[in-house]
DNA sequence: ATTGGAAAGTCAACAAGTCTGACGTAATAA
DNA sequence: TTATTACGTCAGACTTGTTGACTTTCCAAT
């Protein structure tokens, strides 16, 4: 195609990283990487009878106390019917306490009580260890590598949330 | 603790990237990129009432045509009767041929026909396309560190199945 | 050569978790 | 007053995971 010059479609650098066996390997890693992050609190969950969905609802209540149910079902991106049956559990079971918001009084305010701490620590700590020994082993190059590309593959709301979550932990 | 020298539990560099939300960051971001990355082949999946599932038996199978259940299981970490459902309906559905093993008669060989071709890479593209994007946006140096943290990230069992996919795609 | 156990795969029944759709209640907003 | 919003619930369906019981095939020890 061009006469002369660097290999083709080539700018400063080569673009090795970009072959389909590349991509292959990422989108491999991913899956088994992700498998493995979730096979800790998975462990966990099965002996108590609950299922992610407690996991992450746990977590994020965890994560923002107050949140109102409208505010995690936009985080989870569930049904509202399929919140609720693990809200229901959760309330039932003393982890998770629901008070009337004060401002509207149609609101659910979400907090976890002692026990949920509890539970949503021993779910989570397994997975804070491995991202820490992971972190640790790969040196903070890697790292943030690491949160680059996972950065650029979400869409746009999804970027929006993510975003969103960090920035309210700085308050 | 220490006389002098650098911030105590510093060794070369600093360790800002351990801090409890930098951890915390990388959990999000691996959650949310996730859930984006499977957001595509989910939207065409739901049109053709098949699950995540499918996606995954295809992939493998495309991946690594002529593989036994067995090995299939192993890598998908189901039980034989989940796979089996799964496997059946795309066997009905022409889109798997199943031959019986030559070596050993018990074993069934699993390949993809014309049309499970198709959709599997109907499903995969956007896949490779999100992926292939992020690694161009991220660069070169940003991939080696996400593909590093992800590995870090396995287990013992999962990183030995990470590699063999690896190993015999060299073939 | 026979046979008894192990391995590969299939079928059936059940549970968990997700979804959609419809409805009810209470509170707020127009 | 009326429309909208937030939340909760019931019913029915689907995917995907489980366990248990079964058949067919292979292999190895007798």
């Amino acid at each position: 195609m061009q006469k002369e010059g660097s290999i083709v479609g080539n700018h400063s650098e080569n673009l090795l990283f970009l072959t389909d066996d590349q991509i292959r390997q990422g989108i491999e890693a991913l899956y088994f990487s992700y498998r493995a992050f979730t096979s800790d609190p998975d462990l966990i969950l099965q002996d108590i009878n609950y299922g992610r969905a407690h996991h992450r609802a746990l977590y994020f209540i965890n994560r923002e106390p107050g949140l109102t149910v409208t505010a995690l079902l936009d985080v989870l991106r569930v049904t509202k019917q399929s919140l609720n049956r693990v809200l229901r559990t959760l309330i039932e079971d003393g982890l998770v306490d629901s008070r009337v918001g004060r401002r509207d009084r149609r609101e659910r305010l979400l907090f976890l009580t002692e026990k949920g701490q509890e539970l949503e620590r021993r779910l989570s700590e397994p997975q804070r260890a491995r991202v820490r020994s992971a972190y640790r082993n790969a040196g903070p190059q890697a790292v943030a590598g690491f949160r680059q590309v996972l950065e650029s593959m979400m869409d746009r709301d999804t970027l929006r949330q993510f975003h969103a979550m960090r920035d309210d932990a700085q308050q």
